[in-house]
DNA sequence: GTGAAAGCGCTAACAT
DNA sequence: ATGTTAGCGCTTTCAC
């Protein structure tokens, strides 16, 4: 930068402006921006990433935590995220959790270390009974970096998150089955103290009362163990179809167990749509219809609200509004 | 940092060579070292990242680029570089490339400018036909920072990689085909001039011949397009099925194509182990079973041994032995 | 409009 | 073993 400084006969400031696009603000001569972006273009300089983030603090980079990228359900969302992050030309550090609050924490700090101009979170959640420390959410919600919170939120603090209406679609679920003759609806969830399952139980129940069933004729069984070898499942059910309570329709909170549940179905001879009917959060892989009515879950565009939401953020210093909530509305198979 | 030694008495470089590990090198006190670290602790005193990094011209960070985080095939990898990682204390910077070079030239481009101690790859490709610009790679490549491809590598230039045995898994998948009865086995897969695709089609080919088969009574089905949605795959399948040289095999590169070919023959009253046998590449998810014959790629352990062999590159500074070559082999799920 | 000067917070070479 | 010195490459304030 010097260097071309010197070449050029004018001064480093002038060069540094040029380069940070405010050259009309300081009114420099026309001729002579045009002169140093084109010197700037010809020998491909680019100002040093590391000089510029210590001196001006702030790095045009963004973090994002999630549990995984595994599923489904989070690389469509940090696709969503990616997209326009890239075409602001803003940097994704990407890490994951792996459910593991320490492993969170961990990376968290390791974000801010590096200064991320804003931060977007997948937080993890504990089974119910379960403690896990959430303190550091609270502490990097209360510290300066933006901060939009994805998918779920924390009931004690409030803060700017991106949610999907998870009621609303288990509601809906539930008056599908409802509709084609389900009397007995079971639910098969997690039981994670997270916000986006809770709000899906609650919908379930109320789905239910909505119906004029019974919640009496609803079984439920909740896992407490996020191992796909568990047995927990497989005995849940077996249980359950052999009890006098056997439902006539399924209600599943989350995609992963989904398929598990009919597998475990499958071994015991129950068909989907025929003995029984079922109904799940998140869609079908391509080609590989399940025979489930699947509450589409609007991962992409939750992303990219929350990255845009993020985006905004970041360009507001100071001047905060209240918190931002935007919640999204699930697609839903049958309709 | 400053404040500190002052607080102590002690040299803003003692504190510095503290900070770095390198106190028993420099025969630091005992005591002023553990004065100093004490100090540090109790005030969660973290060295700036950027001026450490302008200082020292290293990050502690790698960058990884991979076209999506979406397929079990990709994400599977990651995990397995980002578990190493974690565990050596480098942040990965994950970027994707949607199968576009020129966004994948501009990630790379990204990372290097900030500095990536080292870089992953698993580059995009072009269609059989079309040309892709890899030059970015290849400058990658010449330039300083060491970098290790992953799954597949470059035909022009050489390079440290870490791929499977493509060649030996197709191989074998025929040679089960063969050894229950397949006489015809057809061939899909995309039409990507991308070593590990190559290799598959080469492992077939072989594979064929050792069984005594002729590759006259192999019908190819080479696909142009990656969108799911393309009629291609039906339009071929529904000609090969209808014409006299219908096959009672099938061999598919691609796990995602796989499914896809499921779908179509289902649809076409074609039913997966009664009317046809599969082999695929890919394993099946938990809990679906598709009833093919899988190769299963060791993905999770081709990540954990490219970052391996990118954090051994990254400490020998200098010091350049040969490229690496390392290659893995596949499981295969009906042994 | 432009240039000089003082940092940003650290590392590293050198002298002590 | 410890202190001193000079940067790393840029931003930013302020005087010109």
């Amino acid at each position: 930068m010097k260097a071309i400084a010197a070449e050029l006969g004018v001064s480093r400031t002038a060069v540094s402006l040029v380069l940070k696009g405010e050259g009309d603000r300081y009114r420099i001569h026309a001729d002579t921006q045009k002169k140093i972006r084109d010197r700037i273009r010809k020998l491909n300089f680019k100002p040093d990433y590391f000089a510029r983030a210590l001196a001006s603090r702030h790095t045009h980079a963004i973090g994002a935590v999630f549990p995984n990228v595994f599923e489904p359900f989070m690389n469509e969302t940090i696709k969503g995220v990616e997209d326009v992050m890239y075409k602001h030309d803003y940097l994704m550090m990407l890490c994951t959790s792996a459910f593991d609050g320490a492993r969170e924490a961990r990376n968290i700090e390791q974000l801010i270390h590096r200064r991320v101009d804003g931060l977007l979170l997948m937080c993890t959640a504990p089974f119910a009974g379960e403690t896990i420390d959430q303190g550091h959410v609270a502490s990097l919600l209360a510290g300066p970096t933006p901060v939009v919170l994805v998918d779920r939120y924390l009931e004690s603090t409030d803060s700017h998150y991106v949610v999907q209406d998870d009621a609303w679609g288990a509601r809906k679920a539930v008056d599908k089955l409802a509709a084609i003759g389900c009397r007995r609806i079971a639910y098969v969830g997690f039981d994670l103290r997270i916000t986006s399952l809770v709000h899906r139980r609650n919908g379930f129940l109320q789905g239910i009362a909505e119906a004029g069933l019974r919640e009496s004729d609803s079984a439920t069984i909740m896992l407490h163990r996020r191992d796909p070898a568990s047995a927990d499942l497989r005995d849940a059910l077996t249980a359950l179809f052999a009890s006098s309570g056997r439902p006539d329709g399924i209600f599943v909170s989350t995609s992963g167990i989904a398929y598990k549940v009919r597998a475990v179905l499958a071994a015991m001879g129950i068909e989907i749509n025929k003995d029984i009917a079922i109904a799940k959060f998140g869609a079908d892989p391509d080609f590989s219809p399940s025979g489930m009515y699947c509450i589409k879950q609007p991962h992409a565009e939750m992303g990219q609200k929350a990255a845009q939401l993020l985006l905004d953020l970041m360009r507001m210093t100071g001047s905060s509004r209240g918190y931002e909530h935007i919640v999204v509305r699930p697609g839903l198979s049958w309709e």
